[in-house]
DNA sequence: CAGTGGTCTAGACCACATA
DNA sequence: ATGTGGTCTAGACCACTGT
């Protein structure tokens, strides 16, 4: 019931405890203090510590497992999580955004765009039986004139019927599935390659020129919608990211 | 103070209030209803819909928030997300690790472990002036006798003093460090690159060969700890991963 | 001002693990 | 039986936004 926050007073606001006890295990989890997989104090523990309720302690040791720091186990304890087990996060940033927040234009050109009898490949990542109706485009994307990407995608038809109609010059696949299909999931598979005859000369570089190769494989509802192939010249293109526990 | 959940019966255990509102605002959102930057139902509209108290929907709402499907903003309202504008997130697994989890052995070969006069270079990512003393190696990993990576690193010695007194064919940089400095943030890059002479050697691959680098900087405590450049033969070496809304 | 989200409390019942 | 985490309630006060 006690109120903790400073009267009329202009002080800079006291940090909610929440957040206090979270950044308090930060700091012992930093310095050491319970090696991986050590068990950690009790919610009970916490709440006489910090003289908070339950849930205010709950609400701390969620978020720091929902961050990968920590381990909880119902009916055994918390448990200062393995690091060198917790997977860094790459954030990848949509090409269109990226160009645009560089100040650029972006710019696309249609290659191809229609519907094809599904390979065998296609067929089967995209759920579909082999020869099925599928929608294939082959987009090259550019920064201010300069080639960007490469991108050679197929479609499952169920998810998206109207797909063909688009004016990729004016909406990105991406962005005219993410309409469509608001919600999905992706896998994505990154290597380094060498281009193909075609896509060296779409992207104006030549065979021997490295490139990044992202393979993307996207479901919605249980429901395939769609694979790409996106090529990026190496001396052009980077993936940035970071990760913060 | 009602309790909902079945009495001595064995049936499945109804799924929690929050896990039930939270998963019927993802397949409202995944319906395409309340498009990207609209309004969606306020905190006090969900509680009388689904007859829970505030914190019930709270716990909803801000587990939502945290996969980046919506935008609380205080005073105003919660809206759905521009999911075009959500970054992708890619998981990256320890190559040790990744190793380890397909069944196979680790070995590590060390071509280079001592203290270097800090170059401009590095001495500018790990903040240290130019001639300082750093820890550098040169290590390569295997995977069952197959070249897998070449781990250029340079360390902060204020970071890890004892660096250079480690077996390095018995434990990773990456797993030592972790230890020394159990939290961090890491600033990644990716691309697509031919590998130097010596890469290309020490990997046993031909100079035209594609290679994945990863380039990677570690702050921990806001203190630098390193830098490393992580080169991957391309036909041996695929990044995975996957995004989950 | 009314309406929104942000946070907290002091309980409570439950499922689960261990002994 | 005890102790752990998982979840929920019915309030409450606060800060912020827009009218």
């Amino acid at each position: 019931m006690t109120r903790r926050t400073t009267p009329g007073s202009r002080l800079p606001r006291a940090a909610a405890p929440y957040a206090r006890i979270k950044q308090h295990l930060k700091n012992e989890l930093s310095r050491g203090r319970w090696p991986p997989g050590e068990a950690m104090p009790s919610d009970a523990e916490l709440v006489a510590q910090f003289r908070v309720s339950r849930m205010t302690v709950t609400r701390a040791l969620n978020e720091l497992r929902a961050e990968g720091l920590i381990e909880r186990v119902q009916g055994v304890g918390t448990f200062a999580a393995h690091l060198a087990r917790v997977a860094s996060q790459l954030r990848i940033r949509d090409l269109h955004e990226e160009i645009l927040a560089r100040g650029h234009r972006h710019r696309a050109r249609v290659h191809l765009a229609r519907a094809e009898a599904a390979s065998e490949g296609v067929a089967r990542s995209l759920g579909l039986t082999v020869g099925a109706q599928v929608f294939h485009t082959l987009i090259v994307h550019f920064e201010d004139d300069v080639a960007l990407q490469c991108e050679d995608r197929h479609v499952n038809p169920a998810s998206a019927p109207d797909y063909l109609g688009c004016d990729f010059t004016r909406i990105t696949p991406t962005q005219y599935l993410l309409q469509v299909a608001p919600l999905w999931e992706a896998r994505y598979s990154i290597e380094a390659a060498l281009p193909s005859a075609r896509e060296a000369r779409l992207l104006g570089i030549g065979r021997g020129d490295p490139c990044l190769v992202v393979q993307r494989r996207t479901v919605g509802n249980g429901r395939p919608i769609t694979t790409a192939r996106l090529v990026h010249p190496g001396a052009r293109y980077l993936l940035q990211g970071e990760f913060k526990p």
